[in-house]
Parts: C-alpha cells; structure tokens; sequence
RNA sequence: CGGGAUGUAGCCUAGUUCGGCUUAGGGCGCCGCAUUUGGGAUGCGGAGAUCGGAGGUUCGAAUCCUCUCAUCCCGACCA
C-alpha cells in the first residue's frame, strides 16, 4: 500500500519524523545552524497552545510580563550549580558595533565593559526584577508568567525537538514558605497534565526527576513524560521547585507578619516549542500529521469539486450558504476554523495535501453531493478512503460532536498505545532483553515500570549500559517493597524507566 | 571539542578515478499550452548553474595542486 510518507514509521522513524515535517509545511532548518524557520501551519499551531495555555495560567492567577533577552554575566554567576548547568550552551554578546574591516568586510567593535548572555532561562534576571518587587509578605505570592524566545547552544539539533533557538513559557513565582512553593510546582505541574491530555490529547505521567535529572539549581524537578510511537519517552513540560536557591541568589527578602526579614521561596515551570515535536510523534501515522482538533490550525478543509466555471459557480455557491451555517457553530467555545481550498489543483492532490497537513475534517463537494443536498466527509482519525456521505443540516449540527469525537479518538489511541507498551519488569535480564534491540531501525522497548534503590549509581549504570534513564518517580507511584532492577537491593516503590529524547 | 565525509539550478543527482567527445546531462519542483479532473494525471514546450570561494598548473579545469569557507555524519552534552 501506498503511504503518502516514506519511509514509513516502521522504515525509519527519525527519517519519518523529518518527513512529517516537511509534508506538512510545519518548519524548515535555518541556514542559521541549529535554528529554524517555523511556518505558517507550524506557528498557528504554537500560537493556538498559547492562546489555551495562557487561559489556563490567567485562571490560576498568573500574569504576563517580559524581560530582557540579555543577562548580564555577572547576575548568571550568582547561583553555583545554575552556571554549572548552563555555561557549556550559553551565547555571549561582546560587542555593541561593527567596523569596517578594511577587507570590504565588517568586525565587532565596541567591546562591552560586562558580556551579556543570551537567556537560556530567565531566573536571574527575572529574579533581579523580583527583589525590588518584593518587600512585604503582602507582595507574595508573586504569580509571573513569561512568553519568549531562548537561546541554549544546542550541538545536535532536530526541528522542534532540539535547536538553539526555541520558543517557550516560563513561569515564575515568589512564595512566603516552602508549603506554598510546593504547592505552586505541584499546581503547575497538573495545569501541563491537564493542558497535554485534554488539548494536546496526549497522555502523561507526573512525577519527580531524580537528582541527575534535576534542572541546575533546583531542589526539585517535576515533569510529565508522554511515549512517542517508537516507544521512547519525551519530557513535555518541567515544574521546577528552586527553594531558596534562587531567592538567596537574587536577594529576595520579604518582611514577613511578624516584621521578620526572610528570604523568599520561589517556583520555575516552562512548556517549549518542543511539545509540538510530541504532538507530531505522538499522534501522526504515515499519511503524515494527525492533530487534535482543539489545536489544529483548521478544523476543516473544504474542498469543491467542478469541471468547469459554470459548475464552479453552482459549488461555490452551496459552500458559501453552508459557510454561513458553519460560521453559526462553536467549538470548544470557539469558532469553527475552515478553510476553503480553490487552488487551481486537481482533487486528489488538494485532499493529499490536507491528509499530511492533519486537518481533522476533509469536506469534498461537488454535484452529487449539491443534488442530494449532503457533504462528502473525511476524518483524519480514520482511514484515508474511509468516507461518508452526510446530509448537510446533519452534519453542521453534529459537527462540535464530531470534533469531539475526533479529539477523543485520538487520545484513546495514544492512551492504548502507551498501556500496551508499558511493562512492569523485574527481573534484571528481561530488562536488558527489553531495551535491546535485535536489528538496527527496530523500534523496541517502551517504559518498564520497575525497582529503583535511589542510588545514582545504578541510574548511571543502566544508563551506560543500555541507553536507558529513570523518566521520573511518578506521583501516583505506590508504596510497595521490591528489589532494586540494577543492585537488587531493598526498594520502596517503581520508576518509569525509557529510552528519551 | 575529538574522528570521518561532502560541496554541481529551489531540491535530488550524473560527470571527477584517467583534463578535451558537455554549449555541464537527468529527475523532482516551477511556468505556459492542450487533454484531463469524485484519490497523489499525461503529453508537448519553457525558465533556471559563471560546478562552495580564492589562487595556481595547462593550449584547455567541475575534473589536477594549494589555501580557504561551509555543511553533514559518528562520539561527549542537552527542554
């Protein structure tokens, strides 16, 4: 059978990915090296979690803000492990001019008295900003939110999943004690859950990172973890937990109720560009794309079918009256968002195109269908030739079921995926079995829900050995007395361990 | 930052070993016309390349030499 993306998952999944991509119109590499060029269908996808997102942090008392691209080195140096962290990626900013080089070239001149980095995070500075924002406990909480680009100096990149240049969110917040920092991460922490699964209908485990998982700084660090279609795990979102660290570094004190001088308690959370790589490895098949309907840039792809102008007239005139009712529905509390698609190209090629782009609804109308007053319907969540024929009325009405219909599939189907690949493993050799792979491009492995002692050297020896790390310490995890997958030594509860991106 | 490789049109690529038979050939894509049109069309025609850059050897260089720039792959690192 004939796939509209070769190579097909199954051929080459990292080939595959790149495929999607381009089929699609998402994003293409830079000539800048390791950014890239996000395209109109890739960017209405960014701006549609926002725009859901934002909402999201609104309702949970979160507002926006934005400060500076450019941190000053020494505001970096504060915090130890924080340097430690991010010094190996960072871009320096040395100069504020450039000269004639004499060669019909140009050279940086003006060298600055202190070289400002380009963020990688914003807690530094964000942090500086807060110390004079924050002098009585009546300030806090403090619930700041931020949407910028950030620079992290990456060596290998791949489109959305890692490059020098992303986009994200990054919240930041100022507590008056650890219960309530806590309590922020952990909130948080459920806002991405519940954003992953609903909007993105993406299954996800919440849990803690071990310490070597930890983001530099923090005390500690909470993630959800999906399972792409080659079974490894990619982290979608962070909630980071600083303590003090960060208050210490950047002087945040508060005069507390009872007129005490403390140092305050902060939080760090962030979702990037990067869940739009998951959402494209976690849903798309080898048509290409497949979004849920809640972020697709469209809902519907209207395509007419005609011979001729005049035949032309009669189909553009019963898609615009049927527009109008379309135009009457809401979605997700939203309009419906449709596009009619008049290119100049024949049929088959429009429909290809709207199958790699992902559009959850393909409408085909032509004559027959103008005679018996219906629509001839595509979903993406079925198969390609899978089409029915609906009276218009009907479908208009059904259509906010429809999508939802589609949206649920979807998840249900990321859901299965992830269940039927999740293993609980306790014996140390079938372990080593699970993630070995018997030939080069097989797609093996999945989470093994196993015994960890909590010592780092058995993290790091399963890492070295096979490639594999501890995802997280999920939150739902139960008390339950086992052995430890790597020393065999007592453990108290499960981790997920995965192959990661 | 270590090891390997490659640069020919928007993209993929032939030619490079052994310099001349090439006005640098083909495919995809693009433009035009015709026939088509309810699942990725076909035919004909057309535009598009100073062969990564600089220098050299030679009657003659995509091809040989020197330098240079860029990119890719494999390792260490990572949302």
């Amino acid at each position: 059978m004939k796939t509209a993306i070769v190579p097909t998952r199954a051929e080459n999944y990292p080939e595959w990915y790149q495929q999607v991509i381009k089929a699609a119109d998402l994003a293409e590499n830079s000539e800048v090296r390791g950014c890239m060029v996000i395209k109109p269908w890739g960017y209405t996808i960014w701006e549609n979690i926002q725009k859901n997102l934002d909402e999201m942090f609104k309702d949970t008392g979160h507002v926006n803000a934005y400060f500076p691209l450019f941190i000053p080195k020494s505001y970096f140096e504060k915090e130890a492990e924080h340097v430690e962290g991010f010094a190996k990626e960072c871009a320096v900013v040395t100069h504020s001019r450039l000269e004639d080089d004499g060669n019909g070239g140009l050279k940086p001149a003006g060298k600055l008295t202190e070289e400002l980095i380009v963020r990688p995070t914003s807690e530094t500075i964000i942090g500086a900003s807060f110390s004079k924002w924050v002098n009585s406990y009546r300030d806090l909480p403090l619930l700041v939110n931020q949407w910028a680009n950030v620079v992290r100096w990456e060596m290998r990149t791949r489109l959305f999943l890692r490059t020098a240049e992303f986009l994200w969110q990054e919240g930041h917040t100022v507590h008056e004690s650890k219960k309530c920092a806590l309590e922020e991460t952990f909130k948080m922490l459920d806002v991405y859950a519940e954003f992953a699964e609903k909007y993105l209908a993406m299954p996800v485990i919440k849990g803690e990172k071990t310490a070597s998982e930890r983001f530099p700084g923090a005390l500690q660090t909470f993630s959800i973890e999906a399972m792409m279609q080659d079974k490894k795990a990619l982290q979608s979102g962070t909630s980071h937990f600083l303590g003090q660290n960060f208050a210490k570094a950047s002087n945040i004190k508060f005069q507390s109720k009872e007129g005490k001088e403390e140092l305050a308690w902060t939080t760090s959370w962030g979702v990037s560009t990067r869940l739009i790589g998951a959402l494209i490895m976690a849903h798309s098949d080898d048509d290409g794309l497949v979004l849920p309907p809640k972020i697709a840039p469209k809902h519907i792809a209207i395509i007419p079918i005609y011979r001729d102008d005049e035949q032309r007239k009669i189909v553009m005139n019963f898609i615009d009256e049927m527009v109008t009712k379309i135009k009457e529905q809401r979605y997700d509390e939203k309009k419906i968002r449709f596009e009619i698609d008049d290119r100049d190209l024949r049929g088959g090629e429009k429909i290809w195109n709207w199958i790699k782009k992902g559009v959850p609804i393909r409408l085909e109308i032509g004559a027959r269908d103008i005679e018996n007053n219906s629509v001839f319907m595509g979903r993406r969540d079925k198969a390609a030739k899978d089409k029915t024929s609906l009276n218009v009325d009907e479908f208009i009405n059904s259509l906010p079921n429809i999508l939802d219909e589609i949206q649920n599939n979807i998840f249900q189907k990321a859901l299965k995926f992830r269940r039927d690949n999740t293993f609980k493993i306790d014996d140390k050799a079938e372990f080593y079995k699970f993630f070995t792979a018997k030939n080069n491009n097989e797609i093996h492995g999945g989470f093994a829900n196993s015994h960890w002692c909590g010592s780092s050297a058995c993290e790091e020896k399963i890492k070295d050995d096979l490639k594999v790390t501890i995802r997280n310490i999920p939150q739902d995890a139960k008390k339950e007395d086992g052995n430890c997958i790597c020393c065999g030594n007592k453990s108290k509860k499960r981790v997920i361990f995965a192959k990661a991106y």
